[in-house]
RNA sequence: GCGCCAGUAGCUCAGUUGGAUAGAGCAACGGACUUCUAAUCCGUAGGCCGAGGGUUCGAAUCCUUCCUGGCGCGCCA
C-alpha cells in the first residue's frame, strides 16, 4: 500500500515535469514516506517538497501545492493536504484499511512474513557459552536475543541456521577436568590443595560424585589421562545441562559445532595454511602472526604461540572461515559486550580474505546487572556464588523472562532484579500483551455461546467499522509487516516487543470503550472480524518470539 | 593513554534511520466493575533530550570538543 502510494507520487512528480509546472527534473531515488506521529497529519506524509526546494529554487509550500494538485483525484487518496513547512499529507480511502483486515484473515499465520531476505543463507551463532558450568543470567539474554534475531530474520524471508559453538578444546576445559579430578580425590579421602584458578563452584563436586558413582577407572591412568577423562566427562554433562536449560527456554539449535572437531579434522591447520598462502601470516619470535593491522586492527595477532600451541583466535579464525565455506552469505555472532575488543581482528581477518565487513555482524549483548532486592549480586563461575539461568526461568517463567530480555535494545545495559521480576506476576508487560489475546478469545467464546457465527469474509460488511479508533486499529495492524522487516534488517527484535505493547494498548482501550457483541448483527460481525485480526497479529508475533498465546487467563 | 557502548520525566526505557507540539511503563495523585475477563481503562502531574560548538529549510538523531558511567585493550579464554 505504501509502495502504491509511492509510485503514485512519483508519477505525479513526472507529470509535473512533463507539463512544466516544475522544471528541475530531479527525481529522488526513494521518496520518503512515513506514518506521522500525529494522526491529524494523515495516514502517510512525505517531505518531497522540502527535499526539492533547493533544486527547484522555490518555496517548499509552493512545490507542495503543485504536487498536491497533481495528486488530486487519485483513487488511492481520500484527501491530500499541505501542512507545516511543506509536508504533503495523504489520507487514504477507508477501503484500503478494510483490505488489510481481509489480508490478515486470509494469510493467517503467514501474515507478517515476507521475502525481502530472498532466501539468502544466514547463520546466527549465539550463546556458545563455555561448557564448564551452567548457563547464567547473562547467557540468558544472549540466548533470547539471538533466538529472536534468528526468528525475525526467518520471518523476513532469510534462510537461517542457529548454531552453538562449543568451546570443548583449550585451557578452560583442562581446568574443568583438573577441578573435577581434585574433587574426586578429595571425595576418596585424599588431602588436596585446590588451586586458586580452579572452578570452586559446588557443581564441580556434584560432577565428581557422579563420576565416582559411575566407577570410571582412573587408577591406572596417567595424570594427563585422568584429567582428560574428567574433562570429557564434565563437558558432556555440562552440555546436557545447557541443552536442557535452553529447552526450558524454548530454544533449539540446528547445529552444535565442536571446536575440538576443528582440530580433529585438521581444519585449523588447513585454514591457517590458506592464510599463509595469501601472505596474510608471518613468523616472528617463534610464533605465527596474522597481519590484522593491514585491515584496521591495532596490532597483529598471534595464531600459534612460541610453544607451538594454538591461540583461541586461531580456532576462531578457522571456524569463521569455514562458516563461509559452508555457504552462508552472512554470519551473525552474538557476543557478550566484554568481547568487543575482539571484533577488529575478526573483521580484519575476513577483510584479508576478501569479505565485506558486513558479512560478519557482531551483536554485542551488554551486561546484565543482577540484583536482588536492589543489591548487586556478584557473579562469576569461580566464586561459586551465581544465579543460574534455570533458577531464574523457574522463578519468573519463560515467557516473562523472554519478554524482559527483549524489551531493551541489546546494546544497553540491563538491570535485572530477581525479586522485582518475581513480583511482576501481574505487573509484567508480557501479561498485558497476552491478556489482550485472551480477551479476544473470550469474546469469541461468548459469541459462540450466544449462537453468533464468526464472520466470514464474504458476508462481513467492514464499512460498519465507522469509528476512528477502529480505523486506527486497522492502520496499526497494517504496520506489522514493516515492523518485522525493520527488526530483521537492523537485528533489533525489541521493535516487535514495542509494537506488541502498542497494539495491545490500542486494543485494551478499544475494548473498554466499545462492546464488540452488540444488538446490531452487522456491526457485531464487523467488530468480531476486526478483533480477530488483532488476535491473529498478536499470536503471530508472540509465537515468533517464542512466547505462548493463552486463550484464557 | 587508546578503543567500544551508553547518557532522554523521580526510576526503567522507546523514539519510524534528519521531520511537525519529544513518547510509554513503573512510582505519585484522582476517577471507572449489575453489560464481551478490572492482569483492564480514563484523567492529572512530571523535560536545558549530559554540556558547548558546528552542518541546514529542520537535530534527541549527523560532525566535533569536553563531562559522567560501564566494559575492553595478553604468545588468556
Amino acid at each position: 500500500m505504501k509502495e502504491q502510494l509511492r509510485h503514485a507520487i512519483q508519477a505525479a512528480l513526472k507529470e509535473c515535469y512533463r507539463t512544466g509546472t516544475l522544471d528541475s527534473g530531479v527525481v529522488p531515488d526513494e521518496i520518503q514516506l512515513e506514518v506521522p506521529k500525529n494522526p491529524d497529519h494523515g495516514d502517510f506524509s512525505t517531505n518531497l517538497a522540502m527535499a526539492l526546494a533547493k533544486a527547484e529554487r522555490k518555496a517548499p509550500r509552493q512545490i507542495a501545492e503543485v504536487l498536491s494538485v497533481a495528486m488530486q483525484g487519485n483513487p488511492l487518496c481520500d484527501k491530500v493536504e499541505i501542512a507545516g513547512p511543506g509536508f504533503i499529507n495523504f489520507r487514504l480511502q477507508a477501503t484500503h484499511w478494510y483490505d488489510v483486515l481481509h489480508q490478515i484473515m486470509q494469510q493467517g499465520e503467514q501474515y507478517g512474513r515476507c521475502q525481502v531476505g530472498n532466501g539468502k543463507k544466514i547463520q546466527v551463532e549465539f550463546v556458545s557459552a563455555n561448557p564448564t558450568g551452567p548457563l547464567h543470567i547473562g547467557h540468558g539474554r544472549g540466548a533470547v536475543v539471538g533466538d529472536a534475531v534468528a526468528a525475525v530474520l526467518q520471518a523476513a524471508g532469510f534462510e537461517v541456521q542457529r548454531e552453538y559453538y562449543v568451546n570443548d578444546a583449550g585451557n578452560q576445559v583442562q581446568t574443568l577436568g583438573n577441578s573435577i579430578l581434585l574433587r574426586l580425590r578429595e571425595l576418596q579421602g585424599e588431602a588436596i590443595v585446590f588451586p586458586e584458578d580452579g572452578y570452586q563452584a559446588g557443581y564441580i563436586v556434584d560432577l565428581a560424585k557422579q563420576l565416582l558413582a559411575e566407577q570410571v577407572g582412573l587408577a591406572n591412568a596417567t595424570e594427563a589421562e585422568a584429567v582428560e577423562t574428567c574433562a570429557r566427562f564434565g563437558v558432556a554433562e555440562v552440555l546436557k545441562w545447557i541443552e536442557a536449560d535452553l529447552k526450558a527456554f524454548g530454544i533449539h539449535f540446528d547445529h552444535w559445532y565442536s571446536e575440538r572437531s576443528l582440530y580433529d579434522r585438521g581444519m585449523v591447520d588447513q585454514e591457517l595454511s590458506k592464510l599463509k598462502e595469501k601472505g596474510l601470516s608471518y613468523e616472528q619470535d617463534n610464533a605465527l602472526w596474522l597481519r590484522t593491522t593491514e585491515y584496521g586492527d591495532d596490532k597483529d595477532r598471534v595464531l600459534i604461540k612460541s610453544d607451538g600451541s594454538y591461540t583461541y583466535f586461531a580456532s576462531d579464525v578457522a571456524y569463521h572461515m569455514e562458516k563461509f565455506d559452508r555457504g552462508f552469505e552472512r554470519v551473525i555472532d552474538v557476543w557478550g559486550a566484554d568481547h568487543h575488543g575482539y571484533i577488529p581482528r575478526m573483521k580484519a581477518m575476513l577483510a584479508g580474505l576478501g569479505h565485506a565487513p558486513e558479512d560478519l555482524e557482531v551483536l554485542l549483548i551488554q551486561m546484565v546487572n543482577l540484583l536482588r532486592d536492589g543489591q548487586p549480586f556478584v557473579m562469576g563461575k569461580r566464586s561459586g556464588n551465581f544465579v543460574t539461568l534455570r533458577e531464574v526461568i523457574n522463578e519468573v517463567g519463560s515467557d516473562a523472562c523472554r519478554f524482559f530480555f527483549l524489551m531493551r535494545r541489546c546494546d544497553s545495559q540491563l538491570d535485572f532484579d530477581l525479586e522485582l521480576a518475581k513480583q511482576q506476576n501481574s505487573d509484567n508487560p508480557v501479561y498485558y500483551v497476552q491478556y489482550a489475546h485472551a480477551r479476544v478469545c473470550s469474546i469469541n467464546r461468548n459469541a459462540e455461546e450466544s449462537g453468533i457465527p464468526l464472520p466470514r469474509r464474504e458476508d462481513v460488511d467492514l464499512s460498519r467499522l465507522e469509528l476512528a479508533e477502529e480505523l486506527a486499529l486497522a492502520k496499526y495492524l497494517a504496520r506489522y509487516p514493516e515492523t518485522i522487516v525493520g527488526a530483521a534488517l537492523n537485528y533489533e527484535p525489541h521493535r516487535v516487543i514495542f509494537y506488541l505493547q502498542e497494539l495491545a494498548a490500542q486494543f485494551h482501550s478499544y475494548y473498554n470503550r466499545q462492546r464488540v457483541l452488540v444488538d446490531e448483527a452487522a456491526i457485531t460481525q464487523a467488530r468480531l472480524y476486526l478483533v480477530n485480526a488483532v488476535r491473529r497479529v498478536l499470536a503471530n508475533a508472540l509465537k515468533m518470539l517464542g512466547m505462548s498465546t493463552p486463550e484464557q487467563m
